[in-house]
DNA sequence: GCGACAG
DNA sequence: ATCTTGTCGC
Protein backbone atom coordinates (compact mmCIF):
# COMPACT_ATOMS: atom_id res chain seq x y z
CA UNK A 1 0.00 0.00 0.00
CA UNK A 2 3.19 2.58 0.70
CA UNK A 3 4.30 1.48 -2.41
CA UNK A 4 1.11 2.61 -4.26
CA UNK A 5 1.21 6.03 -2.21
CA UNK A 6 3.74 6.58 -3.94
CA UNK A 7 3.36 5.90 -7.23
CA UNK A 8 0.11 7.76 -7.44
CA UNK A 9 2.12 11.28 -7.52
CA UNK A 10 3.32 9.58 -10.95
CA UNK A 11 0.19 8.89 -12.43
CA UNK A 12 -1.12 12.34 -15.28
CA UNK A 13 -4.73 11.94 -16.07
CA UNK A 14 -4.34 15.03 -18.28
CA UNK A 15 -4.61 13.97 -22.40
CA UNK A 16 -1.10 13.17 -23.52
CA UNK A 17 -1.95 10.22 -26.22
CA UNK A 18 -1.20 9.78 -30.09
CA UNK A 19 -3.42 9.39 -32.87
CA UNK A 20 -4.83 6.02 -32.08
CA UNK A 21 -4.74 3.74 -34.77
CA UNK A 22 -4.71 0.62 -32.34
CA UNK A 23 -5.65 -0.32 -28.98
CA UNK A 24 -4.79 -2.72 -26.80
CA UNK A 25 -6.62 -5.28 -24.57
CA UNK A 26 -5.54 -6.86 -21.57
CA UNK A 27 -6.15 -9.38 -19.06
CA UNK A 28 -5.18 -12.35 -16.82
CA UNK A 29 -6.52 -15.92 -15.99
CA UNK A 30 -5.44 -18.66 -14.14
CA UNK A 31 -4.59 -22.53 -14.30
CA UNK A 32 -4.49 -25.27 -12.39
CA UNK A 33 -6.65 -24.13 -9.37
CA UNK A 34 -4.47 -20.66 -9.27
CA UNK A 35 -0.93 -21.80 -9.47
CA UNK A 36 -0.19 -20.27 -12.49
CA UNK A 37 -1.32 -16.97 -13.94
CA UNK A 38 -2.07 -16.89 -17.62
CA UNK A 39 -2.09 -13.01 -19.20
CA UNK A 40 -3.23 -12.44 -22.33
CA UNK A 41 -2.89 -9.09 -24.33
CA UNK A 42 -4.30 -8.24 -27.95
CA UNK A 43 -3.90 -5.57 -29.81
CA UNK A 44 -6.95 -4.51 -32.44
CA UNK A 45 -7.20 -1.94 -35.61
CA UNK A 46 -8.93 0.75 -33.72
CA UNK A 47 -10.99 1.41 -36.54
CA UNK A 48 -12.59 -2.30 -37.13
CA UNK A 49 -11.41 -3.53 -34.03
CA UNK A 50 -10.20 -6.69 -35.62
CA UNK A 51 -7.15 -8.70 -33.43
CA UNK A 52 -4.02 -7.77 -35.61
CA UNK A 53 -1.36 -9.51 -32.56
CA UNK A 54 -1.93 -10.96 -29.38
CA UNK A 55 0.67 -12.42 -26.73
CA UNK A 56 0.19 -15.47 -23.83
CA UNK A 57 2.35 -15.51 -20.84
CA UNK A 58 2.29 -18.60 -18.35
CA UNK A 59 3.72 -18.11 -15.24
CA UNK A 60 3.73 -19.31 -11.64
CA UNK A 61 1.49 -17.34 -9.46
CA UNK A 62 3.20 -15.09 -6.73
CA UNK A 63 1.10 -13.66 -4.75
CA UNK A 64 -2.34 -13.90 -3.87
CA UNK A 65 -5.97 -11.89 -4.60
CA UNK A 66 -6.35 -9.09 -1.89
CA UNK A 67 -8.40 -6.51 -2.60
CA UNK A 68 -6.93 -3.14 -3.64
CA UNK A 69 -3.71 -5.36 -4.21
CA UNK A 70 -4.47 -6.57 -7.37
CA UNK A 71 -1.71 -4.97 -9.34
CA UNK A 72 0.92 -7.01 -7.60
CA UNK A 73 -0.82 -10.55 -8.27
CA UNK A 74 -1.31 -9.34 -12.26
CA UNK A 75 0.72 -6.37 -13.78
CA UNK A 76 3.93 -9.33 -13.81
CA UNK A 77 2.26 -11.19 -16.26
CA UNK A 78 0.78 -8.59 -18.43
CA UNK A 79 3.95 -6.51 -18.61
CA UNK A 80 5.76 -9.94 -20.09
CA UNK A 81 2.80 -10.04 -22.47
CA UNK A 82 2.98 -6.55 -23.26
CA UNK A 83 7.54 -6.78 -24.00
CA UNK A 84 6.72 -9.89 -26.39
CA UNK A 85 4.39 -7.57 -28.73
CA UNK A 86 6.26 -6.77 -32.54
CA UNK A 87 4.72 -3.21 -31.29
CA UNK A 88 2.89 -1.84 -28.58
CA UNK A 89 -0.78 -0.34 -28.94
CA UNK A 90 -1.50 3.44 -28.90
CA UNK A 91 -3.70 3.00 -26.37
CA UNK A 92 -4.35 0.24 -23.61
CA UNK A 93 -7.80 -1.31 -22.31
CA UNK A 94 -7.06 -3.01 -18.96
CA UNK A 95 -9.70 -5.46 -17.26
CA UNK A 96 -9.90 -3.71 -13.73
CA UNK A 97 -9.74 -0.28 -12.67
CA UNK A 98 -7.78 2.59 -13.22
CA UNK A 99 -8.15 5.78 -11.11
CA UNK A 100 -11.23 4.12 -9.25
CA UNK A 101 -9.38 2.82 -6.52
CA UNK A 102 -8.75 3.13 -2.43
CA UNK A 103 -5.31 5.15 -3.22
CA UNK A 104 -5.85 5.98 -7.29
CA UNK A 105 -3.78 3.19 -7.88
CA UNK A 106 -5.94 0.88 -9.84
CA UNK A 107 -4.17 -2.17 -12.27
CA UNK A 108 -4.75 0.17 -15.54
CA UNK A 109 -2.50 3.32 -13.44
CA UNK A 110 -0.19 0.95 -12.42
CA UNK A 111 0.22 -0.75 -15.65
CA UNK A 112 0.22 2.49 -17.38
CA UNK A 113 3.53 3.72 -15.35
CA UNK A 114 5.31 0.74 -15.94
CA UNK A 115 4.98 0.85 -19.75
CA UNK A 116 4.19 4.82 -20.27
CA UNK A 117 1.35 3.72 -22.04
CA UNK A 118 -2.52 5.70 -22.31
CA UNK A 119 -4.10 3.98 -20.25
CA UNK A 120 -8.06 3.15 -19.25
CA UNK A 121 -9.36 1.01 -16.58
CA UNK A 122 -12.44 -1.18 -17.42
CA UNK A 123 -14.10 -2.99 -14.37
CA UNK A 124 -17.35 -5.22 -14.39
CA UNK A 125 -18.02 -4.67 -10.60
CA UNK A 126 -17.38 -1.55 -8.13
CA UNK A 127 -14.42 -1.52 -5.56
CA UNK A 128 -14.96 1.97 -4.07
CA UNK A 129 -17.13 4.97 -4.62
CA UNK A 130 -20.79 5.88 -5.54
CA UNK A 131 -23.20 6.78 -8.14
CA UNK A 132 -26.82 7.75 -9.18
CA UNK A 133 -28.81 5.18 -11.06
CA UNK A 134 -27.33 4.97 -14.30
CA UNK A 135 -30.40 5.99 -17.84
CA UNK A 136 -31.15 2.24 -19.46
CA UNK A 137 -30.01 3.59 -22.80
CA UNK A 138 -26.33 2.96 -24.04
CA UNK A 139 -24.15 5.46 -23.99
CA UNK A 140 -25.36 7.02 -20.61
CA UNK A 141 -23.32 7.49 -17.38
CA UNK A 142 -23.06 8.62 -14.50
CA UNK A 143 -20.21 9.83 -12.01
CA UNK A 144 -18.47 7.58 -10.14
CA UNK A 145 -17.13 9.48 -6.82
CA UNK A 146 -15.28 8.61 -3.96
CA UNK A 147 -16.37 11.44 -1.66
CA UNK A 148 -16.33 14.91 -3.45
CA UNK A 149 -13.94 13.15 -5.79
CA UNK A 150 -14.50 11.64 -9.02
CA UNK A 151 -13.01 8.89 -9.65
CA UNK A 152 -14.55 7.23 -12.92
CA UNK A 153 -17.60 6.66 -14.75
CA UNK A 154 -20.25 4.16 -14.70
CA UNK A 155 -21.09 3.90 -18.39
CA UNK A 156 -24.15 1.78 -19.98
CA UNK A 157 -22.57 0.39 -22.78
CA UNK A 158 -25.29 -1.73 -23.84
CA UNK A 159 -29.17 -1.08 -23.44
CA UNK A 160 -30.11 -2.70 -20.20
CA UNK A 161 -27.49 -4.47 -19.31
CA UNK A 162 -25.18 -3.82 -16.44
CA UNK A 163 -23.12 -1.06 -16.90
CA UNK A 164 -19.55 -0.94 -16.31
CA UNK A 165 -17.02 1.10 -14.19
CA UNK A 166 -14.86 2.94 -16.17
CA UNK A 167 -11.67 4.98 -14.89
CA UNK A 168 -8.57 6.67 -16.62
CA UNK A 169 -5.28 4.84 -15.91
CA UNK A 170 -2.77 6.86 -16.55
CA UNK A 171 -2.07 10.15 -20.13
CA UNK A 172 -5.61 10.59 -20.28
CA UNK A 173 -8.66 12.11 -18.55
CA UNK A 174 -12.21 11.27 -17.46
CA UNK A 175 -13.98 12.69 -20.85
CA UNK A 176 -11.26 10.63 -23.14
CA UNK A 177 -11.67 7.45 -21.28
CA UNK A 178 -15.44 7.27 -22.02
CA UNK A 179 -15.02 8.21 -25.60
CA UNK A 180 -12.22 5.98 -26.09
CA UNK A 181 -14.49 3.08 -24.71
CA UNK A 182 -17.71 4.08 -26.31
CA UNK A 183 -15.25 3.61 -29.59
CA UNK A 184 -14.10 0.01 -29.00
CA UNK A 185 -17.75 -1.26 -28.47
CA UNK A 186 -19.64 -3.43 -31.01
CA UNK A 187 -22.42 -5.55 -30.12
CA UNK A 188 -21.57 -7.11 -26.41
CA UNK A 189 -21.01 -5.56 -22.80
CA UNK A 190 -17.35 -5.15 -23.04
CA UNK A 191 -15.13 -3.40 -25.54
CA UNK A 192 -13.53 -5.71 -27.98
CA UNK A 193 -9.98 -5.79 -27.45
CA UNK A 194 -10.85 -6.49 -23.53
CA UNK A 195 -13.19 -9.53 -25.12
CA UNK A 196 -10.29 -10.59 -27.11
CA UNK A 197 -8.12 -10.83 -24.20
CA UNK A 198 -10.70 -12.20 -22.02
CA UNK A 199 -11.12 -15.17 -24.09
CA UNK A 200 -7.53 -15.80 -24.65
CA UNK A 201 -6.72 -16.15 -20.88
CA UNK A 202 -9.64 -17.89 -19.75
CA UNK A 203 -9.29 -20.46 -23.37
CA UNK A 204 -9.05 -24.30 -22.02
CA UNK A 205 -7.45 -24.22 -25.69
CA UNK A 206 -5.40 -21.67 -28.06
C1' DG B 1 -16.91 -4.62 16.42
C1' DC B 2 -19.39 -5.08 11.70
C1' DG B 3 -19.65 -4.88 6.62
C1' DA B 4 -17.29 -4.07 1.97
C1' DC B 5 -14.07 -5.90 -0.90
C1' DA B 6 -11.48 -5.03 -8.93
C1' DG B 7 -9.95 -10.14 -10.46
C1' DA C 1 -10.64 -15.48 -10.77
C1' DT C 2 -12.52 -20.63 -10.81
C1' DC C 3 -16.04 -24.34 -10.10
C1' DT C 4 -20.45 -25.76 -11.73
C1' DT C 5 -26.41 -27.07 -13.89
C1' DG C 6 -29.85 -25.19 -15.49
C1' DT C 7 -32.36 -21.38 -17.49
C1' DC C 8 -33.85 -17.08 -19.83
C1' DG C 9 -33.72 -14.27 -24.09
C1' DC C 10 -32.38 -12.75 -28.70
Amino acid sequence: MQLQRELRGHIRLENRLPDIATVGGADVGFEDGGRVTRAAVVVCDAGDLTVLEQQIVRQPTRFPYVPGLLSFREVPAILDALAGLSQPPDLLLCDGHGYAHPRRMGVACHIGLATDLPTIGVGKTRLIGEHAPVPAERGSWSTLRDGDEAIGAVLRTRNRVAPVFVSPGHRLDMRTAIDRVMACLHRYRLPEPIRAADRLASATHF
